[in-house]
DNA sequence: TCGTTATTTAAGAAATTAACGAAATACGCA
DNA sequence: TGCGTATTTCGTTAATTTCTTAAATAACGA
């Protein structure tokens, strides 16, 4: 939790998060979409890996970086829950991933 | 958003935002509750409150600070629809909700 | 007014973060 | 083996954060 919400702490991080909601990507192309050195990047996404928001894989000469939607969900969902006596909408997002039969909720 | 992260980044200001979930309490109440000087927590109270995640209010001798439900509950509740394509169907419901006149939608 | 309490501001030290360039490592290809 | 590309590690520097103590501000009550 600590991690996560450190690591959520930079736009340059939440701006990796929100390019890999889509689809994944190698670092090459995460380092090209922010205006920052190769280096820069690389520590960021370790810092997003240590919080368990994206896992890498390399294939072959790539190392390709995705999202773990859960890790987001549940610990922003579990501390508004914690925080916020009325903290409807993620609640509701909540019920509505379980209703699918999608990752549990630990509040 | 940026302020609002880093407002969270901090564990002393997150356990601050718990107190005050289920109650207003004073600043010397909430230092009590930290192991840190007053002055300590006096800035974490002006962090929080720049972000819009407390409000003051001076009554007498005394600074009474209160959770700001909405803005920590919209931020997070649109940087997950903004980061997690899971969160989507949330959108419509964000929709109905803005139609009743409930607490407003960033996404 | 004076003394006490509550809170914030100011000043400064220690620790952390974030960035860069250079160098190292790992892979693919010939 | 050797070259070129992709990525990370290293070493350094600048900026930021977080805390402390001391001083300032504001309000209460005698």
């Amino acid at each position: 939790m600590q991690r996560v919400f450190e690591a959520l702490a930079s736009s340059a991080r939440r701006r990796i998060l929100a390019y890999l909601a889509h689809t994944e990507l190698n670092a090459g192309e995460i380092a090209a979409r922010l205006a920052m050195s190769k280096p820069a990047v690389s520590q960021h996404l370790s810092i997003l890996e240590a919080a368990g928001l994206v896992a890498s894989e390399k294939r072959g000469q790539y190392v390709f970086y995705r999202q773990v939607q859960e890790n987001l969900v549940n610990t922003l969902n579990g501390f508004v829950q914690e925080v916020c006596p009325i903290g409807r909408p993620l609640r509701r997002e909540s019920a509505a991933r379980a209703a699918r039969g999608g990752p549990d909720d630990p509040g």
